[in-house]
DNA sequence: GCCCGGAGGTGTACGGCGTACACCTAGTGG
DNA sequence: CCACTAGGTGTACGCCGTACACCTCCGGGC
Protein backbone atom coordinates (compact mmCIF):
# COMPACT_ATOMS: atom_id res chain seq x y z
CA UNK A 1 0.00 0.00 0.00
CA UNK A 2 2.22 2.85 -1.11
CA UNK A 3 -0.86 4.87 -1.95
CA UNK A 4 -2.15 6.81 0.79
CA UNK A 5 -5.93 7.03 1.22
CA UNK A 6 -6.29 10.37 -0.15
CA UNK A 7 -4.43 8.65 -3.07
CA UNK A 8 -0.99 11.08 -2.02
CA UNK A 9 2.07 8.98 -2.12
CA UNK A 10 4.01 8.36 1.17
CA UNK A 11 7.07 9.46 0.75
CA UNK A 12 9.41 5.68 1.09
CA UNK A 13 10.77 5.21 4.28
CA UNK A 14 14.65 5.66 5.12
CA UNK A 15 16.82 4.23 7.82
CA UNK A 16 17.57 7.62 9.35
CA UNK A 17 13.51 8.23 9.22
CA UNK A 18 12.88 4.92 11.05
CA UNK A 19 15.61 5.35 13.57
CA UNK A 20 14.10 9.04 14.58
CA UNK A 21 10.61 7.20 14.51
CA UNK A 22 11.82 5.04 16.99
CA UNK A 23 12.94 7.82 19.42
CA UNK A 24 9.96 9.94 19.29
CA UNK A 25 8.25 6.55 19.98
CA UNK A 26 10.14 5.45 22.82
CA UNK A 27 9.94 9.38 24.02
CA UNK A 28 6.25 9.87 24.40
CA UNK A 29 5.24 5.81 24.73
CA UNK A 30 8.52 4.46 26.58
CA UNK A 31 10.95 2.56 25.42
CA UNK A 32 9.13 -0.79 26.19
CA UNK A 33 6.50 0.05 23.30
CA UNK A 34 9.34 0.43 20.93
CA UNK A 35 8.40 -3.20 19.16
CA UNK A 36 9.02 -3.37 15.59
CA UNK A 37 5.15 -3.86 15.13
CA UNK A 38 4.44 -0.39 16.86
CA UNK A 39 6.79 1.10 14.89
CA UNK A 40 5.89 -0.28 11.78
CA UNK A 41 2.22 0.59 13.04
CA UNK A 42 3.53 4.09 13.87
CA UNK A 43 5.17 4.58 10.45
CA UNK A 44 1.56 3.91 8.31
CA UNK A 45 3.80 0.52 7.20
CA UNK A 46 3.93 -3.39 7.72
CA UNK A 47 6.04 -4.46 10.48
CA UNK A 48 8.38 -6.64 7.88
CA UNK A 49 9.01 -3.47 5.83
CA UNK A 50 11.43 -2.07 8.58
CA UNK A 51 14.10 -5.31 8.06
CA UNK A 52 14.73 -3.26 4.73
CA UNK A 53 16.23 -0.12 6.69
CA UNK A 54 17.64 -2.21 10.03
CA UNK A 55 19.18 -5.62 10.39
CA UNK A 56 16.89 -6.55 13.39
CA UNK A 57 16.14 -4.97 16.64
CA UNK A 58 19.61 -5.04 18.13
CA UNK A 59 20.61 -2.55 15.11
CA UNK A 60 17.60 -0.17 15.55
CA UNK A 61 18.22 0.07 19.11
CA UNK A 62 22.14 1.31 18.24
CA UNK A 63 20.63 3.11 15.49
CA UNK A 64 18.15 5.10 18.55
CA UNK A 65 21.67 5.35 20.33
CA UNK A 66 23.36 6.65 17.63
CA UNK A 67 20.30 9.42 17.51
CA UNK A 68 20.88 10.62 20.98
CA UNK A 69 24.45 10.78 20.41
CA UNK A 70 24.74 13.02 18.15
CA UNK A 71 22.31 15.16 20.32
CA UNK A 72 25.64 15.89 22.46
CA UNK A 73 28.10 19.11 21.40
CA UNK A 74 30.72 19.22 20.23
CA UNK A 75 33.56 19.62 22.34
CA UNK A 76 34.21 23.28 23.59
CA UNK A 77 37.74 24.82 22.56
CA UNK A 78 40.02 27.23 24.43
CA UNK A 79 39.27 26.13 27.32
CA UNK A 80 41.73 24.11 30.16
CA UNK A 81 40.76 20.70 29.72
CA UNK A 82 39.20 20.24 33.12
CA UNK A 83 35.95 22.52 31.90
CA UNK A 84 35.86 21.36 28.50
CA UNK A 85 35.37 17.58 29.93
CA UNK A 86 32.97 19.11 32.25
CA UNK A 87 31.07 21.09 29.41
CA UNK A 88 31.05 18.10 27.18
CA UNK A 89 29.79 15.31 30.03
CA UNK A 90 26.95 17.74 31.07
CA UNK A 91 25.99 18.00 27.59
CA UNK A 92 25.81 14.59 27.16
CA UNK A 93 23.74 14.35 30.06
CA UNK A 94 21.39 17.05 28.86
CA UNK A 95 20.70 15.12 25.65
CA UNK A 96 20.25 11.41 28.23
CA UNK A 97 17.67 13.48 29.98
CA UNK A 98 15.97 14.36 26.91
CA UNK A 99 15.34 11.28 26.23
CA UNK A 100 14.70 9.46 29.99
CA UNK A 101 15.25 5.71 28.49
CA UNK A 102 18.06 6.42 26.82
CA UNK A 103 20.54 5.48 29.37
CA UNK A 104 18.64 2.09 29.86
CA UNK A 105 19.00 1.03 26.28
CA UNK A 106 22.79 2.65 26.31
CA UNK A 107 23.64 0.13 28.88
CA UNK A 108 22.14 -2.66 27.11
CA UNK A 109 24.49 -2.55 24.17
CA UNK A 110 26.39 -5.00 23.96
CA UNK A 111 29.09 -3.36 21.83
CA UNK A 112 29.50 0.33 21.23
CA UNK A 113 28.53 1.55 17.40
CA UNK A 114 31.13 3.82 15.76
CA UNK A 115 29.34 6.70 16.66
CA UNK A 116 29.58 5.84 20.08
CA UNK A 117 33.34 5.09 19.61
CA UNK A 118 33.46 8.45 17.87
CA UNK A 119 32.58 10.00 21.15
CA UNK A 120 34.26 8.50 23.26
CA UNK A 121 37.45 8.84 21.16
CA UNK A 122 37.04 12.41 21.45
CA UNK A 123 36.85 12.43 25.66
CA UNK A 124 39.98 10.44 25.49
CA UNK A 125 41.31 13.16 23.42
CA UNK A 126 40.59 15.93 25.71
CA UNK A 127 42.86 14.42 28.39
CA UNK A 128 45.36 13.92 26.21
CA UNK A 129 45.10 17.35 25.18
CA UNK A 130 45.22 18.51 28.96
CA UNK A 131 48.50 16.32 28.74
CA UNK A 132 47.34 13.41 30.81
CA UNK A 133 49.75 11.00 30.12
CA UNK A 134 48.52 7.84 28.03
CA UNK A 135 48.29 5.18 31.09
CA UNK A 136 46.85 7.79 33.88
CA UNK A 137 43.99 8.63 30.35
CA UNK A 138 43.79 5.26 30.67
CA UNK A 139 42.69 4.22 34.00
CA UNK A 140 40.68 7.82 34.51
CA UNK A 141 38.16 6.62 31.35
CA UNK A 142 37.61 3.67 33.54
CA UNK A 143 36.69 5.29 36.48
CA UNK A 144 34.49 7.67 35.06
CA UNK A 145 32.27 4.33 33.79
CA UNK A 146 29.11 5.40 32.54
CA UNK A 147 29.16 9.42 34.34
CA UNK A 148 31.19 9.85 30.47
CA UNK A 149 27.64 9.81 29.42
CA UNK A 150 26.33 12.04 32.04
CA UNK A 151 23.92 9.20 34.25
CA UNK A 152 25.09 7.36 37.13
CA UNK A 153 22.95 4.66 38.43
CA UNK A 154 20.11 5.99 40.65
CA UNK A 155 20.43 3.37 43.80
CA UNK A 156 17.01 4.48 44.82
CA UNK A 157 14.56 4.90 41.88
CA UNK A 158 12.28 7.51 42.58
CA UNK A 159 8.54 5.43 42.95
CA UNK A 160 5.75 7.65 43.30
CA UNK A 161 4.53 8.22 46.40
CA UNK A 162 1.19 7.92 47.82
CA UNK A 163 -0.93 10.52 47.61
CA UNK A 164 -2.84 10.45 50.86
CA UNK A 165 -0.39 12.04 53.59
CA UNK A 166 -1.44 9.44 56.29
CA UNK A 167 -0.27 6.14 54.39
CA UNK A 168 2.35 8.77 52.92
CA UNK A 169 3.81 9.55 56.99
CA UNK A 170 2.90 5.27 58.01
CA UNK A 171 5.25 4.00 55.07
CA UNK A 172 7.65 6.79 55.98
CA UNK A 173 7.61 5.33 59.73
CA UNK A 174 8.20 1.99 58.81
CA UNK A 175 10.70 2.36 56.73
CA UNK A 176 12.43 4.76 59.49
CA UNK A 177 12.53 1.89 61.98
CA UNK A 178 13.13 -0.90 59.66
CA UNK A 179 16.18 1.05 57.54
CA UNK A 180 17.07 3.82 59.77
CA UNK A 181 20.22 5.11 58.02
CA UNK A 182 18.33 5.29 54.69
CA UNK A 183 15.15 6.95 56.59
CA UNK A 184 18.06 9.22 57.81
CA UNK A 185 19.49 10.54 55.03
CA UNK A 186 16.12 10.99 52.82
CA UNK A 187 15.37 13.33 55.38
CA UNK A 188 17.89 15.56 55.01
CA UNK A 189 17.42 14.99 50.98
CA UNK A 190 13.91 16.21 51.59
CA UNK A 191 14.51 19.00 54.31
CA UNK A 192 17.76 20.52 51.50
CA UNK A 193 14.59 20.73 48.63
CA UNK A 194 12.17 21.91 51.52
CA UNK A 195 9.70 19.35 50.22
CA UNK A 196 7.92 17.27 53.12
CA UNK A 197 9.46 14.07 52.94
CA UNK A 198 11.33 12.14 50.51
CA UNK A 199 10.86 12.04 46.86
CA UNK A 200 13.92 12.28 45.21
CA UNK A 201 16.71 13.87 45.35
CA UNK A 202 18.65 17.04 43.76
CA UNK A 203 19.81 15.22 40.86
CA UNK A 204 22.03 17.53 39.11
CA UNK A 205 23.46 18.50 42.38
CA UNK A 206 24.16 14.69 43.05
CA UNK A 207 25.78 14.49 39.82
CA UNK A 208 27.96 17.27 39.58
CA UNK A 209 29.14 16.48 42.84
CA UNK A 210 30.38 13.33 41.87
CA UNK A 211 32.25 14.05 38.71
CA UNK A 212 34.03 17.46 40.59
CA UNK A 213 35.02 14.96 43.04
CA UNK A 214 36.41 12.49 40.41
CA UNK A 215 37.90 15.50 38.02
CA UNK A 216 39.76 16.73 41.07
CA UNK A 217 41.17 13.77 42.00
CA UNK A 218 42.05 13.59 38.45
CA UNK A 219 44.06 16.37 38.79
CA UNK A 220 45.67 15.49 41.25
CA UNK A 221 47.10 12.23 40.08
CA UNK A 222 47.85 14.53 37.13
CA UNK A 223 49.75 17.13 38.79
CA UNK A 224 52.02 14.69 40.71
CA UNK A 225 52.40 12.82 37.74
CA UNK A 226 50.96 10.04 38.47
CA UNK A 227 51.67 6.57 37.06
CA UNK A 228 50.11 2.72 37.41
CA UNK A 229 53.60 1.46 38.20
CA UNK A 230 54.01 2.38 41.40
CA UNK A 231 50.56 1.26 42.31
CA UNK A 232 50.86 -2.45 40.87
CA UNK A 233 50.63 -5.32 42.82
CA UNK B 1 2.42 -35.88 37.70
CA UNK B 2 3.74 -35.70 41.50
CA UNK B 3 5.07 -39.16 40.84
CA UNK B 4 8.69 -39.18 39.36
CA UNK B 5 9.35 -42.33 36.88
CA UNK B 6 10.55 -44.77 39.42
CA UNK B 7 8.05 -44.29 41.88
CA UNK B 8 9.34 -41.79 44.17
CA UNK B 9 7.92 -38.63 45.26
CA UNK B 10 10.10 -35.13 43.93
CA UNK B 11 10.13 -33.22 46.55
CA UNK B 12 7.85 -30.01 46.28
CA UNK B 13 8.90 -26.88 45.08
CA UNK B 14 9.57 -23.90 47.09
CA UNK B 15 10.22 -20.39 46.31
CA UNK B 16 13.92 -20.72 47.61
CA UNK B 17 14.50 -24.08 45.27
CA UNK B 18 13.14 -22.26 42.91
CA UNK B 19 15.06 -19.47 43.10
CA UNK B 20 18.25 -21.04 43.33
CA UNK B 21 17.30 -23.03 40.27
CA UNK B 22 17.17 -20.02 38.67
CA UNK B 23 19.93 -18.62 39.65
CA UNK B 24 21.70 -22.00 38.47
CA UNK B 25 20.34 -22.07 35.33
CA UNK B 26 21.60 -18.11 34.78
CA UNK B 27 24.71 -19.11 35.44
CA UNK B 28 25.02 -22.16 33.22
CA UNK B 29 23.46 -21.18 30.65
CA UNK B 30 22.75 -17.16 30.46
CA UNK B 31 20.45 -15.32 32.01
CA UNK B 32 18.58 -14.61 28.73
CA UNK B 33 17.64 -18.46 28.97
CA UNK B 34 15.84 -17.89 32.29
CA UNK B 35 12.30 -18.07 31.23
CA UNK B 36 9.54 -19.50 33.02
CA UNK B 37 8.83 -21.98 30.42
CA UNK B 38 12.34 -23.24 30.90
CA UNK B 39 13.10 -22.59 34.32
CA UNK B 40 10.19 -25.11 35.03
CA UNK B 41 11.83 -27.63 32.65
CA UNK B 42 14.74 -27.41 35.11
CA UNK B 43 12.93 -28.16 37.80
CA UNK B 44 10.69 -30.95 35.83
CA UNK B 45 7.00 -28.96 36.23
CA UNK B 46 4.80 -27.46 34.20
CA UNK B 47 5.34 -23.71 33.66
CA UNK B 48 2.08 -22.46 35.60
CA UNK B 49 3.56 -24.26 38.68
CA UNK B 50 5.98 -21.77 39.36
CA UNK B 51 3.28 -19.17 39.66
CA UNK B 52 2.49 -21.00 42.90
CA UNK B 53 6.14 -19.94 43.92
CA UNK B 54 6.59 -16.60 42.85
CA UNK B 55 3.94 -13.70 41.74
CA UNK B 56 5.59 -13.30 38.21
CA UNK B 57 8.64 -12.80 36.22
CA UNK B 58 9.62 -9.76 37.94
CA UNK B 59 9.02 -11.24 41.27
CA UNK B 60 11.56 -14.06 40.39
CA UNK B 61 14.22 -11.65 39.07
CA UNK B 62 13.86 -9.79 42.45
CA UNK B 63 14.10 -12.82 44.45
CA UNK B 64 17.64 -13.99 42.10
CA UNK B 65 18.81 -10.61 43.02
CA UNK B 66 18.18 -11.16 46.35
CA UNK B 67 20.08 -14.50 46.12
CA UNK B 68 23.47 -12.53 45.07
CA UNK B 69 22.75 -9.98 47.46
CA UNK B 70 22.83 -12.69 50.75
CA UNK B 71 26.32 -14.17 49.34
CA UNK B 72 27.91 -10.50 50.24
CA UNK B 73 29.62 -11.12 53.62
CA UNK B 74 28.60 -9.19 56.74
CA UNK B 75 30.51 -6.00 57.35
CA UNK B 76 33.76 -6.64 59.40
CA UNK B 77 34.14 -4.37 62.33
CA UNK B 78 36.91 -3.33 64.30
CA UNK B 79 38.32 -1.27 62.25
CA UNK B 80 38.15 2.48 60.33
CA UNK B 81 35.14 3.30 58.20
CA UNK B 82 37.18 3.15 55.03
CA UNK B 83 38.24 0.07 54.68
CA UNK B 84 35.77 -1.45 56.31
CA UNK B 85 33.32 -0.08 53.31
CA UNK B 86 36.41 -1.04 50.87
CA UNK B 87 35.86 -4.49 52.13
CA UNK B 88 32.33 -4.73 52.41
CA UNK B 89 32.18 -3.57 48.61
CA UNK B 90 34.64 -5.56 47.26
CA UNK B 91 32.75 -8.62 48.73
CA UNK B 92 29.73 -7.48 46.64
CA UNK B 93 31.95 -7.62 43.70
CA UNK B 94 32.89 -10.82 44.65
CA UNK B 95 29.45 -12.02 44.89
CA UNK B 96 29.10 -9.90 41.78
CA UNK B 97 31.98 -11.62 39.54
CA UNK B 98 30.74 -15.10 40.44
CA UNK B 99 27.23 -14.42 38.54
CA UNK B 100 28.44 -12.11 35.91
CA UNK B 101 24.66 -11.75 35.07
CA UNK B 102 23.53 -10.40 38.20
CA UNK B 103 24.55 -6.64 38.25
CA UNK B 104 22.33 -6.84 34.88
CA UNK B 105 19.34 -7.97 36.62
CA UNK B 106 20.32 -5.64 39.15
CA UNK B 107 20.10 -2.50 37.30
CA UNK B 108 17.39 -3.91 35.80
CA UNK B 109 14.56 -4.14 38.86
CA UNK B 110 12.57 -0.84 39.12
CA UNK B 111 12.63 -0.96 42.42
CA UNK B 112 14.35 -2.25 45.60
CA UNK B 113 13.57 -5.62 47.24
CA UNK B 114 13.81 -5.46 51.47
CA UNK B 115 17.23 -7.34 51.24
CA UNK B 116 18.71 -4.80 48.92
CA UNK B 117 17.38 -1.79 51.33
CA UNK B 118 18.80 -4.06 54.01
CA UNK B 119 22.56 -3.82 52.37
CA UNK B 120 22.28 -0.06 51.25
CA UNK B 121 21.32 0.49 54.70
CA UNK B 122 24.65 -0.85 55.94
CA UNK B 123 26.69 0.84 54.16
CA UNK B 124 25.25 4.02 55.05
CA UNK B 125 25.01 2.72 58.76
CA UNK B 126 28.99 2.11 58.13
CA UNK B 127 30.00 5.91 57.27
CA UNK B 128 27.67 7.23 60.00
CA UNK B 129 29.56 4.96 62.00
CA UNK B 130 32.56 6.48 60.95
CA UNK B 131 31.66 10.30 61.90
CA UNK B 132 30.45 10.98 58.62
CA UNK B 133 27.40 13.52 58.80
CA UNK B 134 24.31 12.89 57.04
CA UNK B 135 24.64 15.36 54.97
CA UNK B 136 27.58 14.34 53.16
CA UNK B 137 26.62 10.24 53.80
CA UNK B 138 24.05 11.17 51.60
CA UNK B 139 25.93 12.69 48.79
CA UNK B 140 28.37 10.07 49.19
CA UNK B 141 25.75 7.49 48.73
CA UNK B 142 25.33 8.91 44.99
CA UNK B 143 28.72 9.54 43.97
CA UNK B 144 29.35 5.90 44.91
CA UNK B 145 26.35 4.99 42.93
CA UNK B 146 26.21 1.17 41.36
CA UNK B 147 29.78 1.22 42.70
CA UNK B 148 28.38 -0.14 46.10
CA UNK B 149 27.40 -3.19 44.12
CA UNK B 150 31.41 -3.94 43.09
CA UNK B 151 30.60 -2.98 39.40
CA UNK B 152 31.09 -0.35 37.00
CA UNK B 153 29.94 -0.14 33.60
CA UNK B 154 32.29 -1.74 31.28
CA UNK B 155 32.71 1.07 28.26
CA UNK B 156 34.03 -0.89 26.00
CA UNK B 157 32.78 -4.36 26.83
CA UNK B 158 35.53 -7.07 25.60
CA UNK B 159 34.57 -8.74 22.54
CA UNK B 160 36.19 -11.58 21.51
CA UNK B 161 39.14 -10.58 19.08
CA UNK B 162 39.11 -13.11 16.36
CA UNK B 163 41.87 -15.52 15.73
CA UNK B 164 43.67 -14.79 13.02
CA UNK B 165 46.39 -12.79 14.11
CA UNK B 166 46.83 -11.30 10.73
CA UNK B 167 42.92 -10.03 10.79
CA UNK B 168 43.30 -9.02 14.15
CA UNK B 169 46.34 -6.80 13.48
CA UNK B 170 44.47 -6.01 10.47
CA UNK B 171 41.17 -4.62 12.72
CA UNK B 172 43.35 -2.76 15.07
CA UNK B 173 45.26 -0.72 12.51
CA UNK B 174 41.64 0.47 11.06
CA UNK B 175 40.83 1.44 14.77
CA UNK B 176 44.03 3.01 14.84
CA UNK B 177 43.31 5.21 11.78
CA UNK B 178 39.45 6.02 13.03
CA UNK B 179 40.44 6.30 17.14
CA UNK B 180 43.40 7.15 17.49
CA UNK B 181 43.58 8.01 21.16
CA UNK B 182 41.67 5.11 22.20
CA UNK B 183 44.18 3.10 19.98
CA UNK B 184 46.91 4.29 22.37
CA UNK B 185 44.75 3.63 25.85
CA UNK B 186 44.22 0.34 24.06
CA UNK B 187 48.40 -0.59 23.41
CA UNK B 188 49.16 0.89 26.91
CA UNK B 189 46.42 -1.46 28.53
CA UNK B 190 47.85 -4.53 26.46
CA UNK B 191 51.44 -3.37 27.12
CA UNK B 192 50.79 -3.73 31.07
CA UNK B 193 49.66 -7.09 30.78
CA UNK B 194 52.16 -8.28 28.31
CA UNK B 195 49.86 -9.39 25.87
CA UNK B 196 49.94 -8.33 22.52
CA UNK B 197 47.20 -6.46 21.96
CA UNK B 198 43.68 -5.74 23.35
CA UNK B 199 42.10 -7.93 25.12
CA UNK B 200 40.58 -6.18 28.36
CA UNK B 201 42.18 -4.27 31.10
CA UNK B 202 42.68 -5.78 34.33
CA UNK B 203 39.28 -5.02 36.24
CA UNK B 204 40.23 -5.32 39.66
CA UNK B 205 42.86 -2.98 39.49
CA UNK B 206 40.21 -0.25 37.10
CA UNK B 207 37.31 -1.20 39.84
CA UNK B 208 39.72 -0.27 43.12
CA UNK B 209 41.75 2.73 41.15
CA UNK B 210 38.28 4.17 40.62
CA UNK B 211 36.74 3.25 44.37
CA UNK B 212 40.20 4.33 46.48
CA UNK B 213 39.81 8.04 44.35
CA UNK B 214 36.37 7.99 45.46
CA UNK B 215 36.94 6.85 48.87
CA UNK B 216 40.22 8.98 49.10
CA UNK B 217 37.97 12.35 48.14
CA UNK B 218 35.00 11.21 50.60
CA UNK B 219 37.74 11.40 53.53
CA UNK B 220 39.26 14.88 52.55
CA UNK B 221 35.41 16.09 52.34
CA UNK B 222 34.82 14.48 55.69
CA UNK B 223 38.16 15.85 57.76
CA UNK B 224 37.43 19.29 56.41
CA UNK B 225 33.83 19.49 57.64
CA UNK B 226 32.77 19.41 53.87
CA UNK B 227 28.57 20.77 54.16
CA UNK B 228 26.27 20.98 50.91
CA UNK B 229 25.66 24.92 52.42
CA UNK B 230 27.99 26.08 51.20
CA UNK B 231 28.36 24.29 47.43
CA UNK B 232 24.53 24.52 46.49
CA UNK B 233 23.52 27.40 44.41
C1' DG C 1 -14.63 -42.72 59.34
C1' DC C 2 -15.85 -38.86 56.88
C1' DC C 3 -15.58 -34.61 54.73
C1' DC C 4 -13.72 -30.57 53.26
C1' DG C 5 -10.53 -26.96 52.39
C1' DG C 6 -6.44 -25.56 50.68
C1' DA C 7 -1.71 -26.14 48.87
C1' DG C 8 0.62 -27.67 44.95
C1' DG C 9 0.58 -29.08 40.20
C1' DT C 10 -1.68 -29.44 35.42
C1' DG C 11 -3.57 -28.18 30.66
C1' DT C 12 -5.27 -25.13 27.57
C1' DA C 13 -5.39 -20.89 25.56
C1' DC C 14 -4.44 -15.96 24.36
C1' DG C 15 -2.02 -12.12 22.81
C1' DG C 16 2.40 -10.32 22.16
C1' DC C 17 7.08 -10.60 20.40
C1' DG C 18 11.15 -10.99 16.62
C1' DT C 19 11.80 -12.46 12.19
C1' DA C 20 12.42 -16.15 8.09
C1' DC C 21 10.71 -16.58 3.57
C1' DA C 22 8.16 -16.05 -0.55
C1' DC C 23 5.97 -12.77 -2.96
C1' DC C 24 4.44 -8.41 -5.32
C1' DT C 25 5.06 -3.81 -7.51
C1' DA C 26 6.66 0.46 -9.28
C1' DG C 27 10.30 2.78 -11.20
C1' DT C 28 14.93 2.92 -13.49
C1' DG C 29 18.90 2.12 -16.67
C1' DG C 30 20.40 -0.31 -20.63
C1' DC D 1 10.90 -2.90 -24.06
C1' DC D 2 12.61 -5.50 -20.65
C1' DA D 3 15.23 -7.06 -16.72
C1' DC D 4 16.64 -5.64 -12.38
C1' DT D 5 16.08 -3.89 -7.96
C1' DA D 6 14.62 -1.18 -3.92
C1' DG D 7 10.85 -0.98 -1.10
C1' DG D 8 6.73 -2.97 0.77
C1' DT D 9 3.47 -7.08 1.75
C1' DG D 10 1.45 -11.48 3.85
C1' DT D 11 1.88 -15.58 6.04
C1' DA D 12 3.80 -18.39 9.30
C1' DC D 13 6.76 -20.16 13.15
C1' DG D 14 8.44 -20.55 17.61
C1' DC D 15 9.28 -18.20 21.46
C1' DC D 16 7.53 -15.47 25.56
C1' DG D 17 4.53 -14.30 30.08
C1' DT D 18 0.49 -15.56 32.20
C1' DA D 19 -5.04 -15.85 32.95
C1' DC D 20 -8.17 -19.34 34.14
C1' DA D 21 -10.29 -23.62 35.09
C1' DC D 22 -9.23 -27.81 36.73
C1' DC D 23 -7.41 -31.92 39.34
C1' DT D 24 -5.31 -34.35 43.25
C1' DC D 25 -3.62 -35.09 47.21
C1' DC D 26 -3.01 -34.36 52.44
C1' DG D 27 -4.23 -32.88 57.12
C1' DG D 28 -7.55 -31.41 60.62
C1' DG D 29 -12.16 -31.12 62.64
C1' DC D 30 -16.19 -33.41 63.44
Amino acid sequence: MVQQLDGTRRAPLNRDRVLHAAVALADHSGVESVSMRNLAQELGVVPMALYKHVANKEELLDGMVDVIVGEIDPPADGTDWKSAIRQRILSARRALLRHPWSWRVIESRPKPTLVVLDYLNSIVGMFRAGGFSVDLTHHVMHALGSRVWGFTQELFPASPLPEDPETQAAAFRELASRYPHIAEIAMAAAHDQGSVVGQGCDDEFEFEFALDLLLDGFDNLHRQEWTSRGTRS
